[in-house]
DNA sequence: TGACCATTTTGGATCGTTCCAACAAATTCA
DNA sequence: TGAATTTGTTGGAACGATCCAAAATGGTCA
C-alpha cells in the first residue's frame, strides 16, 4: 500500500550524485557526462522511480503541464469519437496526454469541465462547444495565455482559433454536381437559421447557384429543425413553391433522410423523381435505400488538424488567432439520381 | 500573456487573513467563521483565483489527484465511446476528471499511456485492455496502491478487479430462445479460442445446450476470426457437419452478419431457413435485413458500473479485488425466425 | 478576576521538482 | 607555468498548496 514514494533524492543517493544532476538527466540535458547519466538511469530502474509531473510543473514557469484538454459536445456520436481519436493521435505523439470530457450539449457541464481542467493546469484546450456557448466563457483562459482552439462549430465574434469543415465549398460542390445532372431548380433544405454552420452552408449554396447563372431564389431556402422530422417538413414546403424544385441539397444527412420520407409521402421516389444530397456522411448514408449522396467530412483528419494547430500555439507560447478550414468531398451514391459511374469522377 | 499567477497568499492579503485560513476555506472546513469565509470567497472572485491542484497534490499524502485514467482499446467503436461516456458521468459527478486515451489495440501505446497517466498521479485506472495485454503490466500500479479496474475484457490470472458483461447467461438465453422455437441442432460460431470472452460465451452455450438435454457436440463449435469474413467461413463449415444445425448463436454481431452472408451463398435465407443470433447489439443490428436478433449489452451502464467500482476502491483507499458482471438481455428481431410478437416476451 | 474551555486563526515546515549562481575539474591557449 | 575557458556538478532557494502545533480570541463560571 502506502509505500514511500521514490524521489529524485533517493535516486541521487543511490547513484552517488546530487539531486540536481538527477534532475538534469531527467530533462535530457547534454550537460551530464555519459557515465554519470548511465549510473542515474540505472538507479532509477532499480528503485522503480516515477516522475512526478505535478511537482515539476509547480516550479516550471508557464505551466507546461503536458496536458491538453479536449471537450466535445457528444462523444456518443461517432463523428466526435473519431475527432477525439484524431486529436489523440497527434497530441500523444507529441508527448502530451489528453484530458477528454463530454458535455452532452450542456453548457453548465461544459463550464464545470473547463474549470476543472484549468485547475489541473492544462497547456491548451480544444473544444467543440455545446450549443449556445458564450464565446466569452473562454476569455479567462486566453487571458491567462492558454491557447484555445474551437472545432467543428465556430463561435461568433471569434477571437478564438478554429478548425471547421469547409462548409461553403462542400455545399457548392453538391450544387454543381446537381447542375451537371441537369437540374435547374435546386432547393436548400433544413437547419436552424441562427447557427453559424447554417450560414456557412447557405453561403456555399448561394454562390454556386448564382455562379451557375440561375439567380438566388429566397423561396427555395427552407430552414427547419436539423432532424429527420424537420427534413420531411421542409421538403413538403419546398414542393409547394411554384415552379417546384427538382433537387435539394440538405443541411445534413438527417434532414436528407427526412426529405426522402417526405418525398415518398408525395409519391415521389428519391433518386429517380427528385435528387437529394446530404451533408456529413454518417454511417447509415451508405446502407440506406437509396444510398445517400452526401458531402463527407473526415472527422479524424479534422481532429488531427486541430491537434496540430493547438500544439503549434502551445509551442509558440503566445495565443494567436487562426482559422482553418478542412476540406470536404462529395460522395456520389444513389439519392442524387446520377448513374453509379459518376462516383468515380 | 504571462501574468503572475494569483495564489493563496494574494487572496490572504486581499482578505486580511493568513494563507492557512484561505486554505481552510478552500477545503470547505467548518472551522472558519462565516463572515471570514465570505471575505475570502469574495477576494477569490475579485482576483480571479484558480486553484492549483498540482501544488495541493504535492503536499497531500496518497496522491488524491482527482484524476482517473481511462484507457480504451478502440474509441472509434461506438461501444467503447458509450462506455467512456458512462464512466465520465459517474466520475465527473464525484468531482473527478477523466483522462481518456485510446490505444487502438496497441500494447506499446497502452504501456506509454498508462505510464504517462501514472506520472500525472492518477487516483485510479480503468482499462479495457488491448488484445494480448500482460496482466502484470498493471502490477506496479497496484503495488503503489492505485486501484485498477479492468472492463469488457477480463485478464487471465486476474488479481485485478473487473467489470464484464455476463457472457455466459447472454449466450445461454439465446440458446434457450432458439430451443423454444423448436431448434434441436444449434451451432456456436466464431471467436478466437484463446480469449477469455470466447470461453465465457462458450460456457454459456455448453450449459444451456446440456440443460436442454441435447448433449454437447464438439462438432457444432466452430471458432473463427471474430469478423464478418470469419462468420461466413464458420457457417460454411458448420453446414458441412453431418446432421447439420438449423440455428446458430454467434460470437458477436460481425460474425452473425458474416454467417448471414454465408447462408445466402448456400441458398439459405437467414431467419427463414436458418436461425441466427448475434451478440453485442451494434447499431446496424436494428437496420440490417433481416434485422438481427442479438444479445444486447448496455455499454453506458457498464461504464457507469465500472466507474462506481473504481470510485469505491479509491474511497476505500486500499486495493481490493472484485469481479462484477453486468446483465445483458436478448433482443428478438427477425434473424432468429421468431414471429415479431415474441419480441414482447 | 482568573482559570478553564471552545472556537478561530496562524506561522513555519513540508511535499518533489526545477532553477540559479557558484564551484570543482579538466582542458586549452599564450 | 598560469590564466582563461570549457565541462560537469552542486547546494540552496523557489513554486503553491496543506498540515501541524501553537497562539489568539471570546465566553462561561466559580
Amino acid at each position: 500500500m502506502g509505500r514511500p514514494r521514490v524521489t529524485v533524492i533517493d535516486i541521487a543517493q543511490a547513484a552517488g550524485v546530487s539531486k540536481s544532476t538527477v534532475s538534469l538527466v531527467l530533462q535530457g540535458s547534454p550537460l551530464v557526462k555519459g557515465t554519470t547519466r548511465a549510473k542515474v538511469v540505472e538507479a532509477m530502474n532499480e528503485l522503480g522511480y516515477v516522475y512526478n509531473r505535478g511537482a515539476a510543473n509547480l516550479r516550471q514557469t508557464g505551466s507546461k503541464s503536458g496536458i491538453v484538454g479536449v471537450v466535445v459536445n457528444d462523444l456518443t456520436n461517432g463523428f466526435f469519437a473519431e475527432l477525439a481519436v484524431g486529436v489523440d493521435i497527434v497530441v500523444q505523439s507529441a508527448g502530451f496526454v489528453q484530458f477528454l470530457s463530454n458535455t452532452g450539449e450542456s453548457i453548465d457541464r461544459q463550464r464545470e469541465v473547463v474549470a476543472s481542467m484549468r485547475e489541473h493546469g492544462i497547456s491548451g484546450l480544444l473544444v467543440s462547444p455545446a450549443r449556445g456557448t458564450d464565446p466569452s466563457d473562454f476569455a479567462p483562459l486566453v487571458e491567462a495565455g492558454i491557447p484555445v482552439v474551437v472545432v467543428v462549430r465556430s463561435l461568433p465574434g471569434g477571437k478564438l482559433s478554429s478548425v471547421v469543415a469547409d462548409n461553403p465549398s462542400g455545399v457548392a460542390g453538391a450544387v454543381r454536381h446537381l447542375v451537371s445532372l441537369g437540374h435547374r431548380r435546386i432547393a436548400f433544405l433544413g437547419g436552424f437559421q441562427d447557427t453559424a454552420v447554417f450560414h456557412e452552408r447557405l453561403s456555399g449554396y448561394r454562390s454556386a447557384v448564382t455562379a451557375a447563372g440561375f439567380g438566388f431564389d429566397e423561396a427555395l431556402v427552407v430552414p427547419s429543425a436539423p432532424s429527420r422530422a424537420g427534413g420531411a417538413d421542409a421538403v413538403a414546403r419546398a414542393l409547394a413553391v411554384e415552379e417546384r424544385p427538382t433537387a435539394a441539397v440538405c443541411f445534413n444527412d438527417a434532414v436528407a433522410f427526412g426529405a426522402c420520407d417526405g418525398l415518398r409521402s408525395h409519391r415521389l421516389e428519391p433518386g429517380r423523381d427528385f435528387a437529394v444530397v446530404g451533408f456529413d456522411d454518417v454511417i447509415e448514408a451508405r446502407t440506406a435505400v437509396p444510398a445517400l449522396t452526401t458531402v463527407s467530412v473526415d472527422p479524424q483528419a479534422m481532429g488531427r488538424r486541430a491537434g496540430q494547430l493547438l500544439l503549434k500555439q502551445i509551442a509558440a507560447g503566445g495565443v494567436s488567432s487562426e482559422a482553418v478550414m478542412t476540406s470536404v468531398r462529395l460522395v456520389v451514391r444513389e439519392s442524387c439520381g446520377a448513374p453509379r459511374l459518376a462516383a468515380q469522377a
